[in-house]
RNA sequence: GGUUCCGUAGCUCAGUAGGAUAGAGCACAAGUUUCCUAAACUUGGGGCCACAGGUUCGAAUCCUGUCGGGACCGCCA
């Protein structure tokens, strides 16, 4: 709202200047003496009017159709800065527009139905999540959210493939375990195979339903070792995707572009746009001709497609599923191949600026200090499963959201165990845990309560400050959706919740007198539902006591 | 060797449409409770923004190079 106000005045101004066109840069200055909020509009503006910055801003200023009963005062400073200090009316103002919103205030229509596809964990069926997984999971459910707050149609997919090689190794992998299980300790493990303790699970459990009797390695029963494994494989992903609190509104299997002829129909207008060609009995994709370094292989001389194929099928198949927008979480493993596949998409004639490519770093997780060390082949790799039993499921969403995407995070197993006031977590909830109990203690102590739309009663600079900080929240919830940042959310959270207690602390609610007592109780309440609904969007609980 | 991410306080990290005195949490030190939850609040010390150049009124932020760490560079996905 005061960046509304503001900024409406201003480019009145300017256009008396005879200015247009120009982008006004609004912030919260950092140090309170410089007022509420502050451009910079004067000086960006010096080079194009050939004239001093401060010279600029005192014209602007004299032009400026300042209503006093929002605004206190405004000044120019530093080198040409122009700040603005706002009237208690206004902040009165501002807190009642909020209060008015409620629980939706911060939901916005600005996608307007678009619908936008989110595509997160996609992990193949070969075993149980790690915690990759989770952080991939987690941003691409939290994005969703975001999306769905800002009024888009949001459909939540996961992709995977349980055909190829690695699968076939898995089904390798469990029948080498059953055959130890029963008639062959000594039968040896592929080299490549799944190391893993749970394909051992898997292989019991195979025996509990069906027997020792001795199997013969074919085809045929390694599929049905496969599918065994597929099954359970998906229900503990399932399992812990819930236990998480990520949501998948579809699964897309990519044996489904094979089935449906999609991945022939690429494969013949890749033809047609001589984009493809044949070397050494493989098909080779024209990168080269698209700007890239290299072609790379579409299908193998075995006959079998690469990955690039199906991928690049799969985001056609996206663009004629009729989606605005396609939202891909990616590790950064996938770095290199990326360029490929969005080239080959271009180059077929879609527009892939819709699409918006999430990367995330890896993690590291560190106990006492010391890495420890994820490796898959092992098998030693710390799964999701474990982590949400040893932390809670809040605790992991929160350290896996609190950086940005683009960094290394560590996932401090230490910190995420404290029960504590160490612990960032809890620092949110405790701010919300504080508002209802208030609410509970009037209700308990029957208090009376007189709700009024007169917030006259808000008159500390405490107040002044929470109530810009919540105003800050529609513009957090773009801002995180636009840069694919959830920590911009978190970490606001983090700074409300600390003016609030701030707030807590200075600020007496229950017997002040009504005016006061009214005042505060409309700010307590409109800080809860931000806290409660920030939260909501990050994936974690509101927990009314604690 | 190439591509890419990162390098900011003792530790983990914000800040990168160029702007005012570079911030937060933790750790460390000192304080706050007859009063709505002290899982809180207040105050303090702590910095060659990896390094070197350049662009300009102004650079942690943009450009070039160097160094250090991660990821990727396959007829694996």
């Amino acid at each position: 709202m005061i960046y509304n106000f503001t900024r409406t005045i201003l480019m009145d101004a300017l256009s008396k200047l005879g200015v247009d066109n120009v982008q006004i840069i609004l912030e919260k200055p950092k140090n309170s003496d410089f007022g509420d909020l502050s451009t910079n509009i004067a000086m960006q503006l010096a080079k194009q009017l050939k004239k001093a910055p401060r010279l600029i801003a005192q014209d602007l200023i004299d032009n400026l159709n300042i209503d006093n009963n929002f605004v206190q005062k405004v000044e120019i400073a530093g080198a040409g800065f122009i700040n603005f200090w706002f009237s208690p009316f206004f902040f009165q103002k501002m807190l009642s527009d909020i209060s008015i919103a409620s629980e939706n205030y911060g939901k916005q229509t600005i996608g307007n139905g678009q619908k936008v596809l989110v595509e997160y964990v996609s992990a193949n069926p070969t075993g149980m999540l790690h915690i990759g997984h989770g952080r991939n999971g987690v941003i691409g459910d939290t994005l969703a959210n975001l999306y769905d707050f800002l009024g888009y149609d949001v459909t939540r997919e996961y992709y995977f493939n349980n055909a190829g090689n690695q699968m076939r190794n898995l089904a390798k992998s469990v029948y080498v375990r059953y055959r130890q299980l029963t008639d062959a300790p000594d039968f040896e493990m592929p080299e490549d195979g799944y190391f893993a303790e749970y394909i051992i699970e898997i292989a019991k459990k195979y025996i509990v339903e069906n027997g020792t009797e001795f199997i013969e390695q074919n085809d045929k029963n390694l599929q049905k070792f496969q599918k065994f494994a597929e099954i359970i494989n998906f229900e503990n992903i399932k399992k812990t995707l819930i236990d998480l609190n990520i949501h998948q509104d579809t699964y897309f299997n990519e044996n489904h572009l094979y089935e449906s002829g999609k991945i022939q129909a690429l494969l013949d207008k890749l033809k047609v746009k001589d984009l493809i060609y044949e070397k050494e009995d493989a098909l080779w994709l024209r990168l080269s001709a698209l700007g890239l370094e290299n072609d790379r292989v579409a299908v193998k001389s075995t006959g079998e497609p690469t990955y690039r194929l199906p991928d690049i099928a799969y985001h056609i198949e996206k663009f004629e599923r009729g989606y605005d927008k396609i939202v891909d979480i990616f590790g950064s493993d996938h770095i290199a191949t990326i360029p490929d596949v969005i080239a080959v998409v271009k180059a077929l004639g879609y527009d892939t600026d819709r699409i918006d490519v999430v990367i995330h770093q890896f993690i590291t997780l560190t106990e006492n200090g010391q890495q420890v060390k994820m490796s898959k082949r092992s098998g030693k790799s710390y799964t999701l499963d474990e982590l949400i039993e040893e932390v809670g499921a809040d605790v992991v969403r929160f350290f896996l959201l609190m950086r940005g995407v683009n960094t290394h995070l560590e996932f401090d197993l230490n910190l995420a165990k404290e029960q504590s006031d160490k612990n960032p977590v809890f620092y949110l909830q405790y701010a919300h845990a504080r508002i209802c109990s208030i609410f509970e203690k009037i209700e308990k102590g029957n208090i009376q309560v007189k709700f009024s739309n007169n917030l006259s009663g808000i008159n500390e600079s405490v107040e002044f400050e929470l109530i810009k900080k919540l105003a800050e929240f529609p513009y957090i919830i773009q801002d995180a959706t636009k840069n694919a940042e959830p920590h911009i959310l978190s970490d606001y959270l983090r700074e409300l919740a600390s003016i609030f207690h701030n707030f807590y602390h200075n600020c007496r609610i229950i017997g002040e007198e009504a005016l006061i007592m009214s005042g505060r109780l409309a700010l307590a309440t409109a800080t809860k539902n931000i806290i409660a609904n920030g939260l909501n969007i990050l994936g974690i609980s509101s927990p009314e006591k604690m």
